[in-house]
Order: C-alpha cells, then structure tokens, then sequence
DNA sequence: ATAGGGTTAG
C-alpha cells in the first residue's frame, strides 16, 4: 500500500517528507529545510493540516538555530495536536541558545496546559533553573521529579544538584547525592564543585580523594578552586600530578577556567605558565578565547602592558577580546588609551553595550568628562544601543565627579528606569568628595529605603560629617550602626612573594616575621612624617574601637590604628622580603582609604618602587609621589 | 499507526 502524499510533493510520501526535514535538522542544513517550509505552505499546509509535518518541522527549527521560527511553529500548531515531546524540543531549544527565562516560561505554561512531564523535559527546566538561580521553580521541579518517580534517574538528579549549587544551597544538593542508589562521574563533579565553591576547598579536597575515578573536569574543578583562594603551591603541584602523573592535556576550556582563576587571585606566576603552556602547545596561533582570557587575566594581575601586548599580537579580534582590552584599560585609569583605540575597534568589531561602560567608566574615572557626555549623546543615535543602567550609573558617577550635580540629577530624572544603588551610591561618593552634605543625606535616605544594612553608605556619610565638623551627628550615625550590629567587612590586603600568597587584615599580628614587618612600619611612618605627611584622622571615627574616654588617647589610637591598615603591612612584608626597585603588586577586597592613598604616593617615592594595588573598584599604579589614578577615583 | 525531544559537570 502506498502512503498518502502531499500536494506539495506528489512523488513523496509525508512520512519521506518528515524523514526529510530530519535529515536537514541534523545536517544542520537551513536552506534546504526553509525551502521545503516555502513548499509546503505555497501548496496550502494550513488548508490540510498534517500535524506529524508540524512536529518535524519544528523539529528542524528548534534543532538549526532560528528561536523565533521555531516558537512560530510551535504556535502555529494546536495544543490539542502537542505533545511532551513538542513541548520539550522548543525547552531545549531556548535551553541551546541561552534563553533560560522563556524556558521557564514554557515550562509554566506547559503545566498550566496539563501536559505531561517526563525526565528529558525536567533537565532542560533545572538547566534553566540553574542559570536563573531560580530556585521556587528548581524546587517545584524537584517535587515533579519525585512525584514521577525520577529519584532512579541519574542524569536528573544531576542536574537537580547543579541547580542547588548554582542557587546556593548546598546542603540541598548534598542530600540528593546522599540519596542517589547509583552515581555517575557526574554527580561527583557536581558535589565537589559546590563544596569548593560553597564550603571550602578543604572540604573538596576531600570529596576529591574519595572520588571512585577522576576525569579533567575534576581536575580543572580542584586547581581551580587552589587557584582562585590563592594557593598557589597546591594548585601548581596538583596541575603537575594531572599533566605529568595522569596524562591529562590541557584544552582550551581548562586554560580558560585556569587563567580566570589566575585573574581572580591576582596569581600572574601560573597566569605566565598557563601562557607559555598554550604557546608550547598550540604554537602561534592560540585560540581566540584563551587569547580572551590572557588579556583579562594579565590586566586584574595589574600588569596591563603586557595585556596590551598579547593583544596586539591576536591575529583576529572580536568584540570580546576588544571588550576584554578596554576594560582592563579602564581599570587602569588609560582613559586616553582608549579614546585613541576606540576608532580601531569601530573598524574591527561592532561595539556592544558592554564596551560603552568600559569607554564611559575610563572616561569618569580620567575626568575625561566632555568625551564621556560626547559617547553617551553618540550611543543611540549612532551605536543603535539602548543605554542601560549601568551606562547611566558612569554618567552619573562622572558629572558627580566632576562637581555638576544638577546635570547628574537631571539625568537620574531623566532615566526611563527608577536608579538603583549603583547609581545613587556613586552619587553619595561625589558628595562626599565635594562635601555637599545636604544632597548627601537627602541620598542615604533613599539608599536606606532601597538597602537598610548597607554598611557602606551610613559610612560615607559618617565621614562626610566628620569632615564637616557635624561630629555630633557623626557619632548618632555610628551609634545606629553599633546598635543595629552592622559592621564593616575587615579590610584585607594580600600580596605574593615566592609564589605563596601572604595576607594581612588591619593590626594583623599573625605573620611569622610581624616583628620584622611592624619594624620597617615604625621605620616608614618615620620617614614619611619627616616628608610631610600627616594622618588623615579626621576621616576615621568608623574604623576605632569603642568609647574613649580622653580626647588625646582618642587620636593617638586612630593613628595607630590608620598605621596598621592591611594595605600598609603587605607593603612593608613586600619591602622586607623583595629586591630593591622591584614593583610590589598587592591586591585588596574594599576600597583603599584616602590615608592609605596618600601614604602611597609618598612610599613610592621613598624607597623608589612601584606600587600597584588592585582594590574593589580599579588598580591605583603608584609611581614617584603620583598614583595613576591622579586623585580621582 | 508512525517518530520525534536532552548529554547534565570545568
């Protein structure tokens, strides 16, 4: 008997048809596959609505990359004429194309519909989950999946527990694991990437050795997770015993994970070996991702030049790699640098939103303040970009810098979206500077209301106060905090000497050689008196201890205490243990204070060394009594 | 009546 045929094609059967539209979704080949679409609907598909046509053709959408003609099949088609299978080949094809939200949104959808769901439909919702950290629908999930009896499945209850690590909860995700009859590489990877990310890398480390077998993926996991903390030593001698002990080669998704981990921790040491190890292996021509990732990785090493020179060796650069270079230039306080690239990059890739913030941020933290306001007019009418908040947030950071609030406050009336912390916190730090203390607390209210605990702007308007001699409302302010048990996060401050990472907290009396180091302070703190330097006590009431009862031991112990900030120790560390005239690279978790700043420049021209620090924001390069940063920051 | 969806971890 022959099959029913289709006016479109009399010579072939529908099914010949469906085999064919298969055929062309695996290939991948789109033209093909549009032409037969073009076919079918010319010979009058909707007229005689062949549902089987339908789902293959969805197929072929969802599988060869076009997301809106997929979902217009999908659509196009009945629910009554839909299936699980329907549903969840549209799932995974949001899931391919990194568009988690619509797949949740599916996924919802399908419930509400009272379709059926299996486990294939379930991996694409936790993958989905997982990238949202979207954990009310993870967990709604999970109780579909028990409820179907899909605890058996292993594949499900690994990505259940990639969802909870990626949402945070590990202890949920631990007991899954602990539940599992049967468990695959997988699972292992999963629990000891969430206990080195979530717990410590001690407790993966132990996860790591009871493994029942190791592939790369859990030996990039654990070097990672060394790495990224700052132990160099472990991290190295474990990429040893994988090369050399294992056999394992490194490929380029590994050299990423690596150099990203070197960027994290500042660990330039591995960032060169990771370097020289892909010139060794893939020659000159490197991957362009890896190539990515160098520049990134030199840059937060504070070796900028050298992230310029990896990238003018790059044969092809995208708008990645381009992004990747402005921004670390921006970090950097190369405001003019980049102005002169930018003209390059328009003729080598095609700017993004992400490279206006990078050439917007350059330009406020450069004072560079009419180019930034010349891009920002240029952004929609010539870039075709919407600006985004954060492109608001540099505006306004650069007007405030410069001392226009009224402009920066008509921007922030003028922007389509209400301003976040971002925008008016950057707002709040130009009061202080400009000591405008009015519009100051007018902000910390709104800030209060958006973030009650935040530590950091009840700071900065304490010290605004201070600085404007309101000392009595300086201490009402630091009252509130004390009561509310908000407290600062300790300032801590790490540098490498040796290829082992050395970190100090402020007063910090736990490093072997602390006599040493607190000798070279007493000694620094000489020299930079006799140069002129006085201690910026007035901005410190938040960082001392509790009451004092006399004035004079009050200020006696906010010096003391402003002496031994972390930045300050890891320097003399850094001066004791290095060789004359070598640049000290250190690395801090807030923002350097305005003492520790000054203090700096001074040091560098004492003892006539370069100082770089990488604080929360941006590095500061200090050099002969300057810093690169030119006060403005 | 038929076949068709996904490979989770760095």
């Amino acid at each position: 008997m022959r099959w029913p045929c289709h006016p479109a094609f009399p010579s072939l059967s529908c099914h010949q048809l469906r085999s064919l539209l298969r055929s062309c979704a695996r290939r991948p080949s789109l033209g093909v596959g549009k032409k037969l679409h073009a076919a079918l609907i010319t010979s009058g598909l909707s007229a005689t609505p062949d549902t089987f046509l339908c789902n293959a053709l969805l197929h072929f959408y969802a599988l060869c990359g076009s997301v809106p003609s997929a979902c217009k099949v999908f659509y196009g088609i009945p629910n009554s004429h839909k299936d699980t299978v329907d549903w969840t080949t549209l799932m995974g094809c949001f899931a391919r194309h990194r568009m988690p939200a619509n797949g949740l949104r599916l996924f919802i959808e399908m419930r509400r519909e009272g379709v059926s769901i299996d486990d294939v439909t379930l991996i694409s919702v936790f993958n989905a989950c997982a990238r949202l950290s979207n954990v009310e629908v993870g967990v709604q999930g999970h109780g579909v999946s028990k409820k179907l009896g899909l605890s058996s499945s292993i594949k499900v209850c690994n990505t259940v527990m990639d969802m909870y690590v990626k949402c945070g909860l590990l202890g949920e995700a631990k007991g899954v694991f602990e539940e599992m009859e049967e468990r695959s590489i997988v699972s292992w990877t999963v629990i000891l990437d969430g206990m080195v990310k979530l717990e410590s890398v001690g407790s993966g480390r132990v996860v790591f050795d009871t493994m029942p077998e190791r592939n790369e993926v859990a030996w990039t996991i654990m070097v990672v997770g060394y790495l990224g903390n700052g132990f160099t030593r472990e991290g190295f001698s474990l990429i040893g015993e994988m090369i050399f002990g294992c056999g394992f080669m490194l490929n380029f998704v590994t050299l990423c994970s690596l150099l990203s981990a070197c960027a994290q921790s500042g660990d330039v040491m591995i960032g060169r070996w990771v370097h020289v190890y892909a010139l060794k292996t893939m020659g000159k021509e490197i991957d362009i991702i890896v190539e990515t990732a160098l520049v990134d990785m030199y840059a937060k090493c504070g070796r900028v030049d050298a992230a310029i020179e990896v990238f003018e060796h790059m044969q092809v650069r995208n708008v990645v790699a381009w992004n990747a270079m402005l921004s670390g230039l921006a970090m950097h306080g190369r405001g003019e640098v980049i102005l002169d690239m930018f003209p390059r990059m328009v003729k080598e890739a095609e700017p993004d939103d992400l490279t206006f913030t990078s050439l917007l941020s350059a330009c406020s933290h450069s004072g560079l303040v009419e180019e930034g306001c010349h891009y920002f007019h240029n952004l929609e009418l010539l870039y075709k970009i919407t600006p985004k908040i954060e492109h608001y947030a540099c505006m306004v950071d650069l007007l405030g810098r410069a001392g226009r609030f009224e402009e920066a406050w008509v921007l922030i009336k003028k922007m389509p979206m209400p301003p976040n912390e971002v925008v008016l916190g950057s707002l709040l730090g130009s009061c202080s500077v400009h000591g405008k203390l009015e519009l100051g607390e007018r902000l910390l209210h709104e800030l209060l209301r958006m973030d009650p605990y935040n530590t950091e702007c009840h700071i900065l308007l304490s010290n605004m106060y201070a600085l404007g001699g309101k000392q009595d409302k300086a201490n009402s302010l630091r009252h509130v905090l004390k009561n509310r048990g908000i407290r600062k996060v300790p300032g801590v401050s790490s540098i490498y000497v040796d290829g082992q990472v050395h970190q100090f907290s402020a007063g910090d009396k736990s490093h072997p050689q602390t006599t040493e180091i607190y000798m070279k302070l007493d000694e620094m703190i000489r020299k930079l008196r006799l140069t002129g330097y006085i201690p910026k006590t007035a901005s410190q009431v938040f960082s001392g201890g509790d009451s004092r009862a006399n004035k004079e031991n009050d200020l006696e112990e906010i010096e003391q205490a402003l002496f031994s900030h972390s930045e300050k120790l890891a320097v003399c560390f850094g001066l004791i243990s290095t060789r004359a005239g070598s640049p000290l690279y250190i690395f801090k978790n807030l923002r350097t204070c305005l003492d520790c700043h000054s203090a700096m420049k001074m040091v560098s021209s004492i003892y006539d060394r370069e100082i770089v620090i990488r604080d929360r924001n941006r590095f500061h390069c200090f050099k002969r009594g300057s810093c690169s940063c030119s006060d403005y920051w």
